[in-house]
DNA sequence: CAGTGAGCGAGCTTCCGCTTGACTT
């Protein structure tokens, strides 16, 4: 050990900057390298393409690719900028190198750290010398021997991860902007997001299509004599000969027999028949076979898989995992939790194998622990495996009662289940012995009755002493064989009922996600919360679409069927792996995806979308029917179909028949919303709640009704088949809906009043209530009624013609006195211009204003702390602004130029 | 999507993948 580290000291002579990714992992490298060393962190990547708008560099407003910062005409150039965030971590770096003289990049050796690797070069500009340094195991032998291999950056892997950038920001951030037009705004898509909703989604539809079918198995419960205690149970599984229909028979679209099945269907009636037929016959044992099973334990955590365990096992969220797999990581319990590789390294088999030693009898640690370690890979293909399994640190595993104080309950359970799975993975097979037993019985009329039951003996629990698996259970079966009788103690009808396919759970999503190779270890949790944001509700730990994601889909399934297909990111890596290994050329294939190509070429974009991406979105224009997709017909509405459809309010009902509709309920789930369930809906919608009373001059009932702005009356039955809109009036502030009389009511809804006529033009004056209160009216003239809320309402019912006609003939109110709202604050002259800087509450929320030019304050500011300073960068950051959309209007054919 | 007589600051939303705190609840 002694020589080693004198040679990486001499080889690194005066100072040495080593960047890596992590603070965590800096820490502990740290230890292995002597005095020379320094070594930072660059937190993660310093530079990406802006996220939105405000952070587009100012030379490129008015590009028609600004908010894409990628330039679609020049080779794709993506332009980069450094995060807000990263500011910091850029200047401490810049500070570190200055007392350096080499500097070694040891990112993850995958797409993304070799990226990251290039980026510090690009920023930091260094005059030193740069190596590449890449080691997969944190021991001091791995980094001695790295440092004597380092390398230059392999540029076709970033190559690679800047077209894996680019098309992502492509897709994201074309296509994202069709769905705000033709479903809502803030929508969103992507090449990971899309297909995990489309699964959630399509699992949705096969349960609203799912018919159910009824069946019986019946159950006896059987013991081998009178006495004795070893009752068990055994199904019935065919009769004369046929086999009994069990779940898979039945056909999930029909809740029939699947077409060609020779299953015998059992109904009630005739499962009652049979167990009656039963009743005095002899139940012999025909057939018992026994044989032996094993069962291996399972690899090593990844990410996905210690994701899923820890929901299943410890009802932890995968967010929630990834916090407390991050303490665990930075308090140095554990290796890495971002993986996809169940790699051990030789130093974590040897402690997980004396682990295991110490947890079981000394003489039969042959028996737990097999002659040759266990190894294991990744099983998919896809896998970058930059880091090894998630297991205990160290070549030594803490027990995980031993775990310190700083350690939380959560970070405990957290880490017994690494322990165990670790330790688990490196121990010998579990065996059982199963044990299927036949019994038949002659059941009159059906024929021969044949029951069965499936016993599971642990012979030898192997790993399972340490990680016991979900279902091994045992059941226990009495010693019989064949000729022998059984006492019958009963026979259950087993009355069933197929059952749809179980939505997605978090768990389950990221598992298929990752079998797909789609998302990556880091970004498992992320994918979840961004469908959840905005399409997705979890309900009992279920994955429950909403209707914009069926809308959503809709879309992307008639006009990107790429997007939603799970293959298209596999074809992505394929493209991708070919630019990492030089083969491939990543600007035709990126060209071809874009601006679309020859599919015959090598450089088909991967066929990931043949007439390109920029045609198709300019397609989608016309060719998408806003109304079609955002209509989503509901299953088994015969005759009188009823859809539920997106609008500006969101979902509602609507009967294709005769236009009814109300808004869909958002705590129904989709599949729970039959067209039977909507049809009430829209039957309760029209007829409105229980009736105030009946108007007697026209023998309409009168409802009271809640609106989105308030309560309101209502005259008649809401619009329907053929119906006239009703009348409607708003319930007047003074009064409470709760205790309001039908006279009440009928008040209200008597306006507009007549008050006379215009001595001039000879036009009816009247007064009502309006959406902006109540106005008197004459002609195309209207004038609001003067005072505040109550008072208005007060003089509503008051005035009479001539006070009208004098509130009529003064002029409007000037438009600017009456439009601005009153000034929150007066910050005084702006320093340039002299102008009067104010601080105003408007629709849009508090903004700044000069009189001229106004700027919305940053969300979440408080007005209140508004300086004139801020005040006066908000504007000229407003100014620029209007001057860059001058630019675009000047290119779309407006020449004006505002300034 | 209550009806509907005015007039008022628009501008932004969005992707995926790599990492931590700094925030708030």
């Amino acid at each position: 050990m002694a020589p080693k580290r004198r040679a990486a000291r001499q080889s690194a002579d005066a100072s040495t900057l080593v960047i890596v990714e992590s603070p965590a992992k800096a820490r502990t490298i740290k230890r292995f390298l002597g005095d020379g060393y320094t070594v930072a962190s660059s937190i993660g990547h310093i530079r990406d393409l802006p996220a939105s708008a405000a952070e587009v560099p100012k030379n490129l407003k008015g590009k028609d690719w600004a908010t894409l910062a990628v330039n679609v005409d020049e080779g794709f150039r993506p332009v980069y900028i450094i995060p807000t965030d990263k500011k910091r971590v850029v200047t401490e770096l810049r500070t570190e190198l200055k007392g350096a003289d080499q500097l070694l990049l040891a990112t993850d050796e995958d797409r993304e750290g070799e990226a990251i690797a290039w980026h510090l070069v690009e920023v930091l500009k260094p005059k030193t010398p740069v190596r590449r340094l890449v080691f997969h195991e944190i021991t001091r032998s791995a980094i001695t021997k790295a440092l004597s291999q380092t390398r230059e950056i392999d540029q076709r892997l970033v190559h690679a991860q800047e077209s894996r950038r680019v098309l992502d920001r492509l897709i994201g951030y074309l296509v994202s902007p069709v769905l705000w037009k033709k479903v809502g705004s803030g929508l969103s898509a992507g090449r990971v997001q899309t297909p995990a909703l489309w699964l959630i989604v399509q699992r949705e539809r096969e349960r609203m299509a799912f018919v159910s079918a009824d069946y019986c198995i019946p159950i006896a419960t059987l013991a081998p004599a009178e006495d004795s205690e070893t009752a068990f149970e055994a199904r019935l599984i065919s009769l004369d000969d046929r086999d009994l229909a069990t779940a898979a028979d039945f056909n999930p679209d029909t809740g029939m027999l699947r077409a060609g099945s020779r299953a015998r269907l059992l109904p009630e009636a005739d499962a009652q028949s049979v167990i009656q037929a039963l009743a005095d016959a002899t139940f012999q044992v025909t057939d018992v076979a026994k044989r032996p099973r094993t069962r291996r334990p399972q690899p090593p955590f990844i990410t996905s898989t210690l994701q899923r365990a820890a929901s299943t096992r410890l009802r932890l969220s995968p967010r929630q995992t990834m916090r407390v797999a991050q303490q665990l990581y930075e308090n140095g319990y554990i290796t890495y939790m971002r993986t996809d590789s169940p790699a051990l390294s030789a130093q974590a088999t040897s402690a997980a194998r004396t682990a295991v030693r110490a947890e079981v009898p000394q003489e039969r640690e042959r028996d737990y622990l097999p002659e040759r370690p266990r190894a294991y890979r990744a099983r998919s293909a896809r896998a970058q495996e930059a880091h090894e399994a998630i297991r205990p640190a160290g070549r030594r595993f803490r027990h995980p009662d031993d775990l310190g104080p700083d350690v939380d309950a959560d970070g405990r359970r957290l880490y017994r289940l690494i322990w165990q799975r670790t330790l688990a993975s490196q121990m010998s097979d579990a065996q059982f012995e199963q044990t299927r037993v036949q019994i038949a019985a002659e059941a009159g009329d059906h024929g021969k009755a044949v029951f069965q039951s499936n016993g599971q003996v642990v012979v030898f629990d192997g790993f399972l002493r340490i990680y016991a698996g979900e279902r091994s259970g045992e059941r226990m079966l009495p010693d019989v064989s064949p000729g022998d009788r059984l006492q019958v103690r009963g026979i259950d009808l087993g009355a069933r009922e197929t059952r749809p396919p179980d939505r997605w759970t978090e768990a389950s999503l990221i598992r298929e996600l990752e079998s797909l190779g789609i998302g990556r270890p880091s970004t498992y949790a992320t994918i979840l919360e961004t469908v959840q944001g905005k399409y997705v509700e979890r309900k009992e730990g279920a994955l429950v679409p909403g209707w914009h994601a069926f809308a959503v889909i809709q879309l992307l399934e008639a006009h990107f069927p790429e997007l939603v297909d799970s293959q298209f990111t596999a074809r992505m890596e394929d493209g991708l792996d070919r630019v990492a290994e030089g083969s491939l050329n990543p600007l035709p294939w990126l060209s071809a995806f874009y601006f679309g190509g020859d599919i015959e070429s090598e450089n088909d974009g991967a066929g990931m979308l043949r007439d390109g991406l920029r045609q198709r979105i300019e397609a989608s224009q016309d060719a998408i029917d806003a109304r079609a997709v955002c209509t989503i017909p509901l299953p088994g509405s015969n005759g009188s179909p009823i859809a539920v459809r997106i609008g500006r309010y969101g979902p509602y009902l609507e009967a294709v028949e005769n236009g009814a509709r109300t808004q869909a309920p958002d705590d129904v789930a989709p599949d729970q919303l039959t067209a039977e369930v909507a049809a009430d809906l829209l039957a309760k919608a029209a007829s409105g709640d229980e009736p105030l009373g009946t108007d007697p001059a026209s023998g309409l009932s009168v409802f009271l009704k809640s609106g989105r702005r308030g309560h309101y009356l209502q005259l008649g039955e809401s619009r329907g088949a053929g119906r006239r809109r009703p009348k409607t009036a708003s319930v007047w502030p003074m009064y409470s809906p709760e205790s309001l009389s039908l006279n009440d009511a009928l008040d209200m809804l008597a306006y507009p009043r007549t008050l006379g006529t215009h001595p001039e033009s000879g036009t009816r004056v009247t007064v009502q209530d309006g959406p902006y209160g109540p106005y008197v009216k004459c002609g195309k003239e209207s004038r609001s009624l003067p005072g505040d809320g109550d008072e208005r309402y007060a003089k509503l019912a008051s005035i009479e013609l001539p006070e009208a006609l004098e509130i009529l003939s003064a002029p409007r109110q000037p438009r600017r006195r009456r439009a601005q709202p009153a000034a929150l604050a007066d910050l005084g002259a702006h320093p340039a211009s002299g102008a009067n800087i104010t601080v105003r509450d408007g629709r849009y929320g508090p903004y700044v204003t000069d009189g001229e030019l106004n700027a919305s304050l940053p969300k979440g500011r408080d007005p209140a702390s508004v300086t004139l300073d801020d005040a006066v960068a908000l504007l000229t950051a407003r100014a620029e602004r209007v001057a860059a959309q001058g630019g675009r209007r000047r290119r779309t054919g407006t020449r004006r130029r505002r300034r």
